[in-house]
DNA sequence: AGGTATTCACATGAAACTATTCTCTGAGTTAGG
DNA sequence: TAACTCAGAGAATAGTTTCATGTGAATACCTGT
């Protein structure tokens, strides 16, 4: 008891590196958003008309995983609401992640949250989607607006449950008598579009905006100066900032990654208590954003599919190579061992092929020839990680 | 030897099913007038 | 008679199962030399 006592006292009188941890959050909005004017500009020109409301038309934005898509979307949402308030235009902003569980990531719960964003309510479930369609038809024609739509991650969507939603998009403006409605679309897969109906295709992107990555000299500008305004003076080591740009510009100049890191390492180096950021600090950051990343992906998984990941760890000490088949064997003992139902190889596969786009495993679809098809699985957990998963999947099983 | 056909062990797709959570509706019940 | 209750029908969704079809190359099987 007095121990922590202790803590918590020492932990008040240590002074903290940061000014500002906000500056470093991924919502966190720059006063300036750096090497994107001439984008930012595009967008501005395009989005512009809506200050006359007018339909602008509708926009969609590629990009890879930070390089300032969302962020810069979001700047100039922020500055033409603070025209538009000023002079009293009738605009409304929604933005939306279709990434994110339970919001947005399917038909009804789209509609849903944009009605939520009207100040009304309407259930999880139980309702028909048409219902939902028409109180969201009626909400949006009370007045005369512009409203411009932002759908973050938009290729998950469709990927997910199809182009069928966006087609009633963008029908949604010949329904509507009094307001008007634009899309934006943000998508982190450039071939995204390619798959999708024609039609909707042709009426989504009117306009379209290409983000090119960062390169490493520009991530370094970036990150000094959100590291102005995050940390205290000279908390910083000579050379960090190098290091976290090289570690970003590696992936294809990921800025959000880079901010990331440089965060974790601030904390990393305030629990040690700690004057200075240094070199070492970033690598154990990279190690813990890799690993918690990893954590915090299984632990929202469904019990069989950790039990699948279970049955891979305790057949990872042997060797370092599997086949789906000996994977699904192993698997099928665990379930019998704990009075599971088993469920069928097919879904197993499917669990296989999720775990390699989470990264936790790394797939290749092989041919053995006579001896038939597969998956050849590595892991690429490196031992800690494999021994605290393992931990966490006990717990989180009741094994 | 060289060419062709088989065959294995899964992969991949589509559709349908199951269980759960939730709403809406309308019949039956209750309590007060 | 109005208010209340409560069962049943119908939706949405996540996680599966079922059924059907696809697939790459090591091997088996020919063929002609």
């Amino acid at each position: 008891m007095i121990k922590i006592g202790n803590f918590f006292e020492n932990f008040l009188k240590q002074d903290s590196l940061f000014l500002d941890k906000g500056v470093l959050s991924s919502s966190y909005v720059p006063e300036e958003v750096l090497y994107r004017e001439d984008l930012l500009q595009e967008v501005a020109n395009i989005l512009a008309p809506a200050l006359k409301v007018e339909k602008p038309s509708n926009l969609f934005i590629y990009g890879k995983t930070g390089t300032g898509k969302t962020l810069s979307v979001r700047y100039i949402i922020r500055s033409m609401n603070e025209i538009a308030q000023k002079n009293k235009i009738s605009i409304k902003f929604i933005y939306l992640n279709c990434k994110l569980k339970r919001v947005a990531d399917t038909e009804y719960r789209l509609i849903a949250q944009l009605i939520k964003e009207f100040g009304q309510e309407v259930p999880p479930t139980g309702l028909p989607t048409d219902e939902v369609y028409n109180i969201f038809y009626s909400l949006l024609d009370k007045e005369k607006q512009v409203i411009i739509l932002v759908l973050d991650e938009i290729d998950q969507l469709t990927k997910k449950i199809g182009d069928e939603i966006l087609y009633n998009l963008t029908r949604i403006n010949s329904e509507l008598k009094q307001s008007q409605i634009c899309l934006v679309g943000i998508s982190n897969n450039l071939i995204f579009s390619e798959n999708l109906d024609p039609r909707v295709k042709s009426s989504l992107s009117e306009e379209e905006i290409i983000f090119p990555p960062y390169n490493a000299l520009q991530i370094q500008d970036i990150l000094r100066s959100r590291a102005l305004r995050a940390f205290k003076e000279n908390s910083i080591q000579a050379g960090v900032i190098e290091k976290c740009a090289a570690f970003a510009a590696r992936e294809h100049g990921d800025a959000r990654r880079a901010i990331d890191l440089l965060r974790v390492a601030g904390e990393i180096a305030e629990r040690g208590a700690q004057q200075t950021i240094t070199l070492i600090h970033l690598d154990d950051a990279e190690r813990k954003v890799e690993s918690d990343k990893i954590i915090s992906a299984t632990a929202n998984q469904p019990k069989q599919f950790q039990l699948v990941l279970y049955a891979l760890l305790l057949l990872s000490p042997a060797k370092s190579q599997f086949f789906t088949g000996e994977i699904y064997e192993m698997y099928t003992n665990l379930c019998k061992q704990y009075k599971l139902n088993v469920l069928t190889q097919r879904r197993i596969s499917d669990i296989l092929a999720e775990l390699d786009m989470l990264g936790i495993i790394n797939a290749k679809i092989i041919s053995k020839g006579r001896y038939g098809r597969t998956r050849e699985i590595h892991l690429s957990l490196d031992e800690p990680l494999i021994v605290k998963l393992k931990e966490i999947l006990e717990k989180a099983l009741q094994i």
